[in-house]
DNA sequence: ATCCTCTTGTAGCGATTGCTACATGATGTA
DNA sequence: TACATCATGTAGCAATCGCTACAAGAGGAT
């Protein structure tokens, strides 16, 4: 492997690190630079541009949220759809996942004006959630199973939000009740 | 009322529009200026700073979906958590009040990582929304009011993130399934 | 007529943005 | 040993950012 593709792996690994503690906002070309230990000057030298490098850290980024989802819930368990939601709401108010989603938020509120890479590579992570839910749901007979998955992958994103605009509190007794209902 | 004062009501409309169209991103001091029909100098003249402009348009965006909101569903009905949230999930994906979530996604991306005064306003915002839901919100009982009203929020506003990131489709099929388990 | 405050325009400051031109050493390869 | 490709640093470009200094007309109060 070639010392550029060495510093591309380098690069993305520490980029992610600094994305997920500074958010898209704190991420200019020198900024990143900086974080990654390199020149900016460099930067453009492994990556084309800027896109290409925030597209290679959403996809490390991706991979990372999907190892730590599996390991909480392995994709051979068949859950109900209260039961799946109200772990998988469990999992992503977890002070330690929270990073995850406050910056998978803001991708898609960047891809939401079309912005670039957003607009792509979060499309290509929601098709991905929606499949991990699919995957181990039993669904309710005689409803949309797909549906189900969507209301399961809507309420547990938008826990996200409740979390970070009304706080911790309100987003933990909004899981208390899932769990409560999933115990039927 | 003093010209200064008028101009403010005046840019601060021109600017919800603007800012609904457009979006965060597209809301320097001189784009925002050319959209209400002024000079950046102008704008702040108005206004103290750019904090001040938003401040003062994300206030009126709120009124604005308060507005609508209440209009779908008057204050003094009692729904069931299904049924509410239900009727909740069909208003906001409505074409017509996508903007209005988009924007406000937006808002609670910068929100989260605290930059002003988006942190402050998505706060206001949002506990305004849980106070919403659940003034028309008939609880299940021996279950925790607030946490069935975060999680109708939950739902509600995720359906946003879905919509956004995975198409139209995907969140109608989630909003037949909320509508079929609330005719229960 | 003389101030004084309100309103507005012109011009620009220093900082940051994404990106690039150019030169130079290092490392092979023929 | 000559040449070519890779790797890296220095310097800077044009554009945009939020914001401000300064001057000047406009209008009312004395």
């Amino acid at each position: 492997m070639s010392p550029r593709d060495e510093q591309r792996e380098r690069v993305v690994e520490a980029l992610t690190a600094h994305l997920l503690r500074t958010g898209l906002s704190q991420a200019s070309l020198r900024q990143l630079a900086a974080a990654a230990g390199v020149s900016d000057r460099m930067l453009l030298y492994y990556f084309a541009d800027k896109a290409e490098v925030l597209a290679q850290v959403m996809a490390r980024l991706a991979g990372s949220m999907s190892a730590r989802l599996n390991a909480a819930i392995p994709d051979d368990v068949r859950l109900p759809p209260a039961t799946l939601a109200a772990r998988a709401a469990r999992i992503v108010i977890d002070p330690e996942f929270l990073p995850y989603m406050r910056l998978w938020l803001e991708v898609v509120a960047a891809a939401g004006r079309g912005e670039p890479p957003f607009a792509q590579i979060s499309g290509q992570v929601m098709q991905g959630f929606l499949q991990w839910i699919e995957q181990r749901l039993s669904p309710v007979a005689g409803l949309s199973a797909p549906g189900q998955a969507a209301g399961i992958l809507a309420l547990v994103d938008g826990l996200t939000l409740v979390e970070i605009g009304a706080g911790h509190e309100p987003a933990v007794r909004a899981v208390e009740v899932l769990e409560a209902l999933a115990q039927d």
